[in-house]
DNA sequence: TAGTTTGTTCTACTCAGTAGAACGATTGTT
DNA sequence: AACAATCGTTCTACTGAGTAGAACAAACTA
């Protein structure tokens, strides 16, 4: 606390870090979270009570896990968040007019953030939810955003996050993710073939507000199996096209 | 710290302070939250900052909000808690079947807590999210899961929260709680007639453990314009039942 | 331009968070 | 059954960190 971080309140963090190795590990007792974090037992235990007392946290035992006052917390962010105001329904709509899954992401912290997904009725079940966190460069969504941010946003991004290889399609040269981005640029859309998990492939396009700022992207998600016929190459973008203008018409009143 | 409320992290539950009062006004300023709350401005600068470093929080020039890694907590909260796993399709079902709005409840801390909220076609348009809390006396929702609650549990719960009202028809005597659950135990499903909102009325069912035990209840709730012909009375209890049915073969593999 | 009000920085004080040892309670082992 | 090990919890003393208040600069108002 002397010279160049100022401020900062300590003991806060430390409840910070505390949600999150519960976030990571799930329900967890006070002396796992102890050792992982390298904390006294005590100053944990502290911890855990105080955020017991105030309903962050709810006891199974001798264990601890996040409480549903959290999900208040979520909810509420999501639903005042404007884009999802204006999305929601498209996102419904996609989902069930293509009978996959449809996501809605924004980008945060230079990071790709679910702010909505939707499963149509014959859709893969994947670990997707709201709030959850993925990086940019490997997915539709993400490089549907990142074709329409300034040039020099993708510079700081690719700077902090690097290009790290989800699986063994990922984009992890710099010129090609700039030669994909121009494509997407061009013909308005951007496509992602097992580059996050292997055996899916992604169709997404950039929401654009009218000022020129990119405000998101909507996406279609589906197995690699369903994605042999023109249905997924012709069809699929322009139905996902179709959405993003629909929500950019919604979003710019 | 001296005898009976011992071992809290008196710094921790600022934070939460300033969390929640972020929650409750929207966009804050540090001097303003400073008076909300009768802190010093110094204080709240600094755990604002160490939210902003956390990334909890996030600053639009002057005014700070909530940030979406409070949606992944709570987004993650929801995808792992076991009744939505196994209610979601229900509660989606229900939403595009009856094309109105499809509610799923669970009880924490004596209040009903919104895990799902899905609007179908025609569906009225609430400021309702998951994560949301409202009173269990006031809903369709909530008597339901009253009503299959230990007495003693119900007793601690109108103990703690009363029977306050929502509208003038919000259920304020304990006699007639007490007689509303019975009939909701004898025919299976609960009634709400404009308890909590003017013009709107749900039936909920409740969804009950092999054991016994409730697990927490799943709602249809439309605009008392479209609730006078017999499809309300008759067809849409049995179609709000039989989706607890089927979360209720799920929840028991 | 003068007067407010903002966010931020700084400093000193003291209170509260922390570590570590010790306590029962519980579990698993021999 | 008695033991050892590990758990959560309590206690105490120390000191480091959070807090308040004054002072700062920047932005806005009249």
């Amino acid at each position: 606390m002397t010279e160049n971080a100022p401020h900062r309140v300590e003991t806060s963090r430390k409840t910070i870090q505390i949600l999150d190795a519960l976030r990571e590990h799930g329900s967890s007792s006070v002396t796992f979270i102890a050792r992982e974090l390298e904390m006294n037992k005590s100053t944990v235990h502290n911890h855990l009570s105080t955020l017991e007392a105030e309903k962050f946290v709810v006891r199974n035992g001798t264990d601890y896990e996040l409480s549903l006052r959290l999900l208040g917390f979520g909810g509420y962010v999501q639903h005042r968040h404007p884009l999802y105001q204006v999305a929601k329904r498209e996102v419904h709509r996609l989902a069930s007019q293509t009978g996959e899954l449809a996501n809605l992401m924004v980008e945060e912290y230079g990071q790709g953030v679910y702010l909505a997904s939707e499963q149509g009725e014959q859709a893969v079940d994947l670990d997707i939810y709201p709030g959850l966190r993925r990086p940019l460069h490997a997915i539709g969504l993400g490089k549907a955003i990142l074709a329409h941010l300034p040039s020099e946003r993708v510079d700081e991004i690719v700077e902090e996050h690097g290009l790290p290889a989800e699986t063994d399609q990922t984009i992890t040269d710099r010129a090609e993710l700039d030669a994909q981005l121009a494509t997407v640029r061009d013909r308005g859309y951007a496509v992602d073939n097992e580059e996050l998990i292997r055996g899916l492939r992604c169709v997404g396009a950039p929401i654009i507000a009218k000022d020129g700022t990119v405000l998101g992207a909507i996406s279609v998600s589906q197995p690699v199996s369903r994605t042999n016929s023109e249905h997924f190459t012709d069809e699929v973008p322009d139905i996902v096209q179709s959405a993003a203008n629909v929500i950019e018409l919604h979003a710019n009143h």
